[in-house]
Order: structure tokens, then sequence, then C-alpha cells
RNA sequence: GCGCUCGUAGCUCAACGGAUAGAGCAUCUGACUACGGAUCAGAAGGUUGGGGGUUCGAAUCCCUCCGAGCGCGCCA
């Protein structure tokens, strides 16, 4: 029996009850109940606060709610007991063999396990990363690239067609800014006062001069402007590379200055005065942000003519609305979220509702640390840290693992020694062993021409209950990262499932031990290894690490 | 000054308003002649920053104070 079979028994359940005029619920009967895994073992196997939620509306006592739910629990398939415990919960007791065909279950979906229609049919745009092309990938938005992209894998595997989206900042002042620093690099000159400086900088000239040894004789404004093209190119390129090796790729990266080139912004500023949300005040163009609830209104178009940044954030808006999306994310680093406001406030100027269509994420910062001691310089870039920095450290799968593990609410430290280590200190490597462990038994039946078998009731061990029903939690897991916006829980999730496979494995023997004859049992308990080696690999997947046969 | 986010074991962090707040590390005690010991079993460790409120029930929601990080431009 799984949690979804449970839910729609209680349902069910309910349904008669209300039928039968025992219990009289005015809004109807819920779609669905949660079930949940209680932490304490004493609490059963799955247990409901179904009753307790009820209690209000049906205008009875909790503990009255459980006891006829209960009474209709009782007899049903593979429940074994059904007990009412505190104010009103409902702990459920499954039958021993009643859960054990769930690791069939997964051997047969396979990679699909653990996937689900929860957003089926829906567009979803995911726009994170969107480093300025003026530096190599900085450690800020290195951790949106391992959530964002775990997040889009999770919504993917709940059925939505995700695009993944690059928001190309190549407009504005700060690329004349990275313009100049190159030119008078390449002149040998100290970087301009607002301008940028570290070994990327030099190298870069240096490339640029390479593809085009004559930009040093070009009068001055040709020179710059060859550099600006040039070396926006150049970063752009070494992002797109750096992000790839990473295992990140944007379906789309999108260039903040055709929204300027092709007319879009001038439509959108359009489109924003003909719904009466701008106006004009000491020669400038004003947006409506407060009335939406923003802190001010904010210029839209600059005194001089010129469109103000978030012109091009309301074109881009406008855009992905056109292109017909159902819910588009963006996904923001902490040293940005004074913009949150702005952009739900355009949002709701266009006349969409924030929070629905539009959903803004803050990441909050990453600390690495080494020796204790924060870590300070790059190689690359002088003074912050890069994305190709922490990888070199500690590789791909820690650093992927390492940024996804933790809630993007809260500033995390990384310690780079703890996630270079390769031992069970480093979460990472607990799980990736445990698949290697896995694959390794699954290796070795395979030596001895033994193949997974039916489950029926054999794994009747704890341990291998407790297997058995994280194992079953996967899909549910999954949905909760989903609609949660949550992957950590995913890496949380693998841990715990690891931890009980190694509980499983050091008190049930696998494989027949010497000259022993092969059982059902040990067919069976390949199956259950089997199915293990398909959920850890498919959660690793949905992180973008891998699983290692052999480590 | 205003705003956003956060504050949980010595450390790094979990916990969809649910039951006795959980893991790992570090500390202490144990387990390998057989499937990978990169593992497992156990001990100890807490006024969830302080105080009030909402409710059957609060780490979680509301108010307030304290502390931290980050923002607050006709820059992008």
């Amino acid at each position: 029996m799984t949690p979804e079979e449970l839910s729609t028994a209680i349902v069910r359940a309910l349904t008669s009850l209300a039928e039968n005029g025992d219990l009289s619920l005015p809004d109807g009967v819920p779609g669905s109940v949660v079930v949940e895994r209680p932490k304490n073992k004493e609490h059963g196997d799955y247990a409901t606060n179904i009753a307790l939620q009820l209690a209000k509306r049906a205008g009875r006592p909790p503990r009255e709610i459980a006891g006829l739910l209960a009474d209709r629990l009782a007899g049903h398939d593979g429940i074994a007991s059904v007990e009412i415990a505190g104010p009103g919960f409902l702990n459920v007791r499954v039958e021993t063999g009643a859960q054990g065909e769930v690791a069939e279950q997964i051997l047969a979906a396979g990679a699909s396990y653990g996937s689900s229609g929860l957003y089926a049919g829906q567009n979803v745009n995911l726009e994170f990363v969107s480093a300025n092309p003026t530096g190599p990938m900085h450690i800020g938005g290195t951790r949106w690239a391992a959530v964002g992209d775990a997040l889009g894998r999770i919504f993917e595997a709940s059925g939505a067609e995700v695009t993944r989206e690059y928001y190309f900042n190549d407009h504005g002042a700060q690329i004349d800014r990275f313009a100049r620093s190159l030119l008078a690099s390449a002149r040998g000159e100290q970087p301009p006062e607002d301008g940028y400086g570290g070994q990327y900088i030099v190298d870069i000239a240096q490339a640029v001069i390479g593809q085009r040894p004559d930009v040093l004789d070009l009068p001055q404004p040709d020179a710059q402007e060859v550099f600006r093209s040039l070396g926006v190119q150049m970063m752009f390129d070494e992002i797109k590379a750096t992000l790839h090796e990473f295992g990140v790729d944007f379906d789309v990266y999108f260039h903040e200055n055709n929204l300027h080139e092709s007319g879009a912004v001038e439509r959108a500023i359009k489109r924003l005065t003909e719904m009466g949300n701008t106006y004009e005040k000491d020669g400038a163009l004003w947006i409506r942000t407060e009335k939406y609830g923003d802190d001010k209104d904010r210029v839209i178009v600059k005194s001089d003519g010129e469109g103000a940044y978030i012109s091009g954030d309301a074109a881009y808006y406008l855009d992905k609305k056109e292109r017909g999306f159902d819910r588009c994310l963006i996904m923001l680093g902490a040293d940005h979220h004074g913009y949150v406001a702005r952009l739900m406030a355009l949002c709701a100027a266009f006349g969409d509702t924030p929070g629905k269509d539009l959903e803004v994420m803050i990441g909050q910062m990453v600390n690495l640390l080494s020796g204790g001691q924060p870590l300070r310089m790059s190689k690359r870039a002088g003074t912050v840290i890069t994305l190709e920095d922490l990888v070199e450290r500690i590789g791909v799968d820690a650093a992927r693992y390492a940024l996804a593990r933790f809630t993007p609410d809260t500033t995390i430290d990384i310690d780079l020694d703890l996630w270079a280590k390769k031992s069970n200190d480093n979460p990472v490597f607990y799980v990736q062993y445990a698949h290697a462990r896995l694959a390794s038994i699954l290796r070795n039946a395979d030596d001895l021409g033994l193949t997974p078998g039916p489950v029926s009731t054999l794994l009747s061990q704890p341990k291998e209950g407790d297997l058995l029903r994280a194992l079953a939690e996967f899909p549910r897991v999954v949905a909760a990262a989903a609609q949660l916006r949550e992957p950590h829980r995913v890496a949380r999730y693998l841990e715990d499932t690891a931890s009980a496979f190694h509980k499983f494995y050091d008190t049930c023997r696998v494989l027949p031990m010497g000259d022993e004859e092969p059982a059902p049992i040990h067919a069976a308990r390949l199956t259950l290894v089997a199915a293990t080696r398909v959920v850890l690999a498919n959660g690793l997947a949905l992180l973008g690490v891998s699983a290692p046969e052999r480590m």
C-alpha cells in the first residue's frame, strides 16, 4: 500500500460517511488527504491529521471523526491496524507484505519513477544566473546555477514544459566600463577608476588584439567599440562554456540589447501608458510601481530620452508573457532583493497577478571557507571567487550537491575542505557511495546468475520495511520539491534513503553466502537493492549529480 | 533612518501549523576471516535569540525588542 492509495482510501471513507449522513461536511469532501510518514515509528507506518483538520468544519470533536474513519479503514485491504492517537491523529499500520510490491513497481517504472503529472501541460519559464558579461561567473550566481537547474529538472519530472533562460545584460553603462577597462589594459594603462580589474581583463584584451591586430591603431571610439563587441562576446562564450562544464545549459540566452534595438521597449512602455500606469515628471517618464506595492514610483525613460534599466525588464516581461508561459520564475541573488517589489509591480502593471504569473525567488549569499577561514583570493578575477575556482577545488558533483543541498532562503557556509573529502563526512560521497555499493551488489549477483525476483511478503525485516517506506516516499518528495520550489528536499531525502539502505545492508545479507543455495529471499532482496539503486540514481539525476557505478 | 531575508545542539544544517525539535561533523563507547568498513550500533549534546499574542497544537503565523547579512540612483 502506497501513501497515495491510503489517501484515496481515506477520501472514499469520508465520502461514504458524508453520504450516509454520519458526518456533515458543509464544504464537501477534500479531494485528497495528506498522509505523512511519521518521524516516530510508534506512530505507525503512515499518519494523517485529517480529523483535526475537519473538526471545525464538521462541528465535531476531532477524536470522534477519527473514530468514524478508523472504523471504515480497519477492514481495508492491506491495512493491519488503525489507531487514534493524541488529539485526533490516525496512525495506520500496513500489513507486512503489503508494502513490498512498491519495489517491483519501482523496477518496472525505472527512470520514470518519481515523476508525476503535477504540472502537466504547463509551460514554465525559469530565469536564473543572468550574470553580467563583465567578468567570470562569481559564486553568487553559481548557487542559482545549481539550484535553478535542479528546479528545472524537478519541474520536468513533474510534467512541466521548462524553458531555462539567461538574461544577458549587454546594454548600458557597465558594458562601457568593461570596454574601457579592456582598452586601457591593451594600452598597458591602469584600469579606469570605475572599471574592472583582474587577470581576465588582461587575457581578454590580449585575445581581442589577437583577433584584431589593428585595433590599437583605430581612433578611440572605434577601438573601444571593437573591445566592447568582441570582449562581451568572449566573456559570454566563456560563461556559457563554464556553465556547460557545470552541467547547466540554457534554452534561451536573451539579449537585453535586442529589446532596445527591436522596439520592444517602446512597445512595452506604450502598453503601460495605455493602461494608465505611466506619467511624466521632471522631464522623465515614470511608471506607477508604488500603486502596485513598490516603495515608490520609478523612472522608466530618463530625461535624456534613454530607457532606464527597468524599461528592459518591462519589455522582457512582456515578451515572456507573449510567448505564452503559464508561470515565470525569476531567481535572484540576495544583493538584488531590493528589485523584487519592482518586478512584481511591473507584473501587476501589465494586468497580471504577482505570485501567480510571476514569482521572484531570492537566494541568500554563499560563503566559501577553507581552513576555517573565508576564501578570498581568486586567480582569475582577483577578488571574487568564481565558479571555476569552486569546481577546481571540489569538482562538479560536490559543487552542485553542496549548493543544492540547502534551502536558498538562508546564507550558507561551504567548507571546501569538507566537500573535497572522500569520506562520509561529505554528504555527496555518502549518497554516491551507497549507489556504488548497490551497483556492486548487482554486479556480483549478475556473476552468480541471480536476477531480481518476486517480493511477495518476504521482506518482513524491520530494516527492509524502513527502506521500502523510504523508497515509496520518493514521488511525494519530488512533488513537494516542485511545489515549494525547494530542490534541497531531494538531497536530504537521498541522504535519508542512503542511510536506510546502509542500515538494511548491515543487517540483511542480500546474496547467498559461500555454497548456500539461492532462495526466494535472495531474489526478493535483490529486487529491493535494484529498486533502491533506481531511486538514488533518479534522485541524483534531479540534482544534476552523477550516480557512479564504481568509486 | 526605511525595507527585504535570516537567527534551531560546540560546528554545518533539517523539520508543508502536528505527536518526545532531527541528521551529519566534532567528543565518548562499541562492531570487520564473506555482498565495497567510504559502513553500522550506542552515549552525550536544546528555554528553536528574548518577550508577548493567535490555536486543540507554534521553530513555523502576528506584534515587539535584540543581533546578523543584504539593499535603498533619472546606475545596470
